[in-house]
DNA sequence: TTGTATGCGTTATCAG
DNA sequence: CTGATAACGCATACAA
């Protein structure tokens, strides 16, 4: 067992192994020039020292921190779901990853993000919804110029690198999955206007009604929140009017947690009574009885993808698309049934 | 709008102020012995080019990261929760907050953190369980000495600071109030052996058990996994046994949830035919119909704690009690009843 | 109250 | 292939 007292620098290397630190440096970072003999003497000294190079000494002559910076916003599934990719990737890669929070327009989460650019705590940027909402972040780039990624943008314009799941898409194919069935009182539960998603989503249910030609009006479109209690006050509201739905699509998994909560309440059967559908395929969807259909958001995928793509950008490697949609997937649970006209 | 070529350093701004890098240094620290008329003077310049320290000189110089490490070992309930409340913390405190994973025994995650420690990337560190149950965190600290704070370590033997919750208690707690129901016949589920919690909480249950004198032997204790497939599986097993449980206590909320899946799959209804209990309060347990009846285990409060233990033992603050227990506490919601005899 | 000089541990330049 | 030596940007003992 070694005692350390003060830890081991490059230049007690250099002074065990005989040479320059310069030759010490070379071999750390597996540059080219060194023979074999001095190379397995460096070797050999660094080892009996015990030593690591010091990381700050690094960053601060090489002008990087070798840490990006992943924008979040308060707690809940979609954000667990983000975490757990992230950390899996931070696991894997030599970048450090520095989670933060962020609120939009809040002072002191802007206060907090300019000082972690200007004082070069980060070289990167990841935002996750809705982190971007307000314009800080484009303005930021501006300003200092710092490599952004961001995961479903609340704009899309301009050639900033996104990815981004293919809402649109998905939230027709389950309401084409629903009119299938015979449903045509569907009503729409809506999350908040500064979520893209929740905004893409509305608009693929709205083109599937179209496309089948239902009549419907913006009545069966109920605005809430993306969370259980959203979903569970829109659906007590929309089972109180006097024209009930037959079937409830909730556009997060969240807020479908809700409505199946609320009908159970209720003592409405699902889904023999209503169907119930979300969005997302939470963790959870599949853990309640019964099992949410919905469709699958493929955030790990994204947040995979959107990740390396900064970690691509920081390593100055050339890429051809720096704009990607990730596909959907139906995921049919036991929440949904053949229309019931009865309700 | 002005644009930035070359972040101003320290010197820069001494040269604009007319004054020396120290005086600005004095500055920027909120050090004494500088006059009012200076300091307006050298606070004009920072704002004037938009200076801010460089971190990594601060941190090369001053031989600290201002980050400190969290250990994570894989993601579920558990892991969000601590991770929000992480977060929130990172969020407020000057110190960076390096959330890595860990899998106790393998070799990557060993050589991960070790790095992390040698290459003085982190201050100090936290440990979620089941992270120390191998004992390299603790021969860690006996090489490179880097304050620990442990959230439920796995062995509370020593003097290293730790935070947990008081799990035996919880479940006597819960034991107790089935009893009172009249349930006899209460199994419970148990969780993986490298868990603290788990072991302590089938203590609290056993404790409860015996006295009220109930004749129990150890194949009401199922062992299985804290997690959804987990309680599903021992509750399958349980209920088809031919001595039916009146009451199963799972002991966490995830294979709470699994065992009321798998109660209401095979058409048991809870808590009419079936009590059902779970263990920690997870955000999800109050979600599900019925509620998860349940114990409340303040891991936020827990977080809290040790991370600012670990803070306070950084800066050096004497601390009178670094062991500290907080106390579980019931909640009660409908998955629980009376007992029904005829099951 | 203010300033000078030195060192922190790397990487990078450029001459040997 | 190798090695002096100069940055990098800040803090700090020690003077003034």
């Amino acid at each position: 067992m070694k005692k350390i007292n003060k830890a081991a620098t490059i230049k007690d290397v250099a002074r065990l192994a005989g040479c320059s630190i310069k030759t010490v440096s070379r071999v750390i970072n597996d540059e080219p020039y060194v023979t074999d003999e001095t190379r397995l003497k460096v070797q050999k000294a660094i080892k009996l020292l015990d030593y690591a190079p010091n990381i700050s000494a690094r960053r601060l002559v090489q002008q990087r921190s070798y840490v990006i910076c992943i924008l979040l916003h308060s707690a809940g599934f979609y954000q667990s779901a983000v975490l757990s990719k992230v950390l899996e990737i931070g696991y894997e890669q030599n970048y450090d990853i520095l989670i933060q929070n962020y609120y939009p327009s809040h002072a002191k989460s802007k206060k907090k993000l300019t000082s972690l650019i200007h004082e070069r705590r980060i070289d990167g940027l990841v935002t996750t919804p809705p982190c971007d909402v307000d314009e800080f972040i484009s303005e930021l780039l501006t300003t200092s110029s710092i490599p952004l990624v961001q995961i479903t943008p609340f704009n899309r314009s301009g050639n900033i690198p996104f990815v981004i799941g293919d809402d649109y898409q998905g939230a027709m194919m389950v309401t084409d999955r629903l009119i299938e069935l015979g449903h045509e009182r569907i009503c729409f539960l809506s999350g908040p206007r500064n979520h893209r998603t929740s905004i893409d989503r509305q608009y693929g249910y709205r083109a599937a009604m179209e496309s089948h030609q239902i009549k419907m009006d913006d009545s069966w479109i109920l605005e809430s929140e993306f969370n259980f209690d959203g979903g569970y006050t829109a659906t007590k509201i929309a089972m109180s009017r006097s024209v009930k739905p037959t079937a409830i699509f909730a556009g997060s998994d969240e807020a479908g947690l809700g409505a199946l909560y609320a009908l159970q309440e209720l003592g409405i059967k699902v889904p023999e009574q209503v169907s119930v559908c979300g969005f997302d395929d939470a963790a959870h969807s599949k853990h309640t009885w019964p099992g949410l259909t919905t469709v699958h958001h493929p955030i790990d995928q994204i947040v995979e993808k959107a990740t390396y793509l900064l970690l691509d950008i920081l390593d100055g490697k050339q890429l051809e698309s720096v704009q990607v949609v990730v596909p959907s997937r139906l995921v049919i649970r036991g929440s949904i049934a053949e229309v019931n006209k009865n309700i």
